[in-house]
DNA sequence: ACCTGAACACCGTTCAAGT
DNA sequence: ACCTGAACACCGTTCAAGT
């Protein structure tokens, strides 16, 4: 088991400390995302959060972009699917949405860090072959091989949509919103304004005139309703999907 | 006509260029995204288009979320909705989502530059109105309330879940992308490696060993077709959406 | 081979003066 | 009232040494 020379060329610590690689720093900048914003994560928290030199990772990674690709590879390589069965499907599926939502659920801000470092994600292997299963099994369902493709992009597009646009706000409630407000529906910046106080709303100039909400019908019968959970909304988007979908298959079948 | 002493207060210029306005410095924000990636968008190199110092900025502005909140809002301000008929409701709701598009991808990365702020949008009156007038929309076709709510915000996920995570990269390719490979369907990363070339793949240590990536079958199949536009895989999404709501509207009408 | 500490050019933001 | 210029604490990144 010692034949191999190369094995013993990297010692496995240092001053006490595992040794860095290039894996580990990702996954410590991976799992920062776990406690932390996305902007909270530079290279000289991580650092301290490793105990080493700022110095020390760009032994590791490139820069900053590289280090955030090395975090998004690995967040994609432990994604591991639900079976796909193409007899019911429409189960299947919403399964499988579900546990790629906790997925994107599990690193916040993953995906919104990807986009404003323009990191193009997908690119791991596991991916493909994630992605390839998905086609085949819309395939499978009675989708043109060009419209499960789509499909599956589609998939993927409205899971990861609603994580970062829906998600986030409850799972991360920004410091500036009260989070009571939170529990409510619709939020409360969908109610029509009370008229009392529609003075001291920050903009003090009068040259745009007060400009009025006026009647908003259906958001204030809404407002007498129940809150929607985020479960809830995200079952709603599942059930357009898969019925959208069992539309188009119907569609092609003919 | 100039009663108003008020109206003289401010004088409307200075130093030969126009008096600085919250509006203004919003508007100047949000015009600066057309040109430059959100990461470009500075207090310092906005302060530098306008001619001030980055100190002026702060005259009107409390800070740079502040800053990045009235850009959202004029952008949400900014937004024309076409009519939206219950007749013919299907081609009605594409032509909203394709302008909701247009109107997305015009000021590119304000989405984006939102979530990683943390800046809740849907905030100005505009915004509101349009919301409310979805809804009724929605409730025409044959949704409840509560469904018409979801999928008000099903729809407006959709598209500014496509303009992020779509379009922008058309739109915008990062600079280490090849723009020839954009134009490729699949994306160029979807197709299965080359075993020619399989060294020299960025990643030097055998520690994980080679991963191969194996049978990607229905990519295999999709690489020898013609590739998908933009346009073409929106246009699929909005099928989805619609005929998908279409089943919803039909289950409850029973 | 891998690390530290100092340094550089940036960033958001504030302070002390100017007009 | 509104601006400038200098300054502060940050950031990503690099350089020159240390071991």
């Amino acid at each position: 088991m010692s034949s191999n020379p190369a094995a013993r060329r990297r010692p496995t610590h240092r001053k006490g400390r595992p040794t860095l690689t290039r894996e580990s720093v990702g996954r410590a900048a991976l799992d920062f995302l776990d406690h932390h914003g996305p902007a909270e994560l530079t290279m000289r928290s991580l650092a301290a959060d490793l105990g080493v030199s700022p110095r020390a990772l760009y032994n590791y990674v490139e820069d900053r972009r590289d280090l955030l690709t090395v975090a998004a590879e690995l967040f994609e390589s432990e994604w591991r699917p639900p079976e796909l069965e193409s007899g019911r499907w429409r189960e299947s599926l919403r399964a499988y949405c579900r546990a790629l939502r906790a997925h994107y659920r599990s690193h916040p801000g993953m995906t919104t860090l990807a986009l404003t470092e323009n990191i193009t994600m997908a690119r791991h292997p596991a991916m493909l072959r994630n992605v390839d299963t998905l086609i085949g099994f819309f395939e499978a369902v009675g989708l043109s091989l060009p419209d499960a493709y789509r499909a599956c992009m589609e998939t993927i597009r409205l899971v990861a949509g609603f994580v970062e646009l829906q998600d986030i706000v409850y799972d991360r409630p920004p410091a500036h919103v009260d989070p009571a407000d939170l529990a409510q529906f619709p939020p409360p910046w969908l109610r029509p304004k009370d008229p009392e106080n529609s003075e001291g709303s920050g903009s003090s100039n009068a040259s745009e005139g007060p400009e009025p909400v006026g009647d908003l019908p259906h958001l204030a019968r809404l407002g007498e309703l129940e809150p929607d959970s985020p479960d809830t909304l995200f079952a709603f988007s599942l059930d357009i999907l898969v019925e959208g979908i069992a539309a188009r298959a119907a569609r092609s079948g003919e």
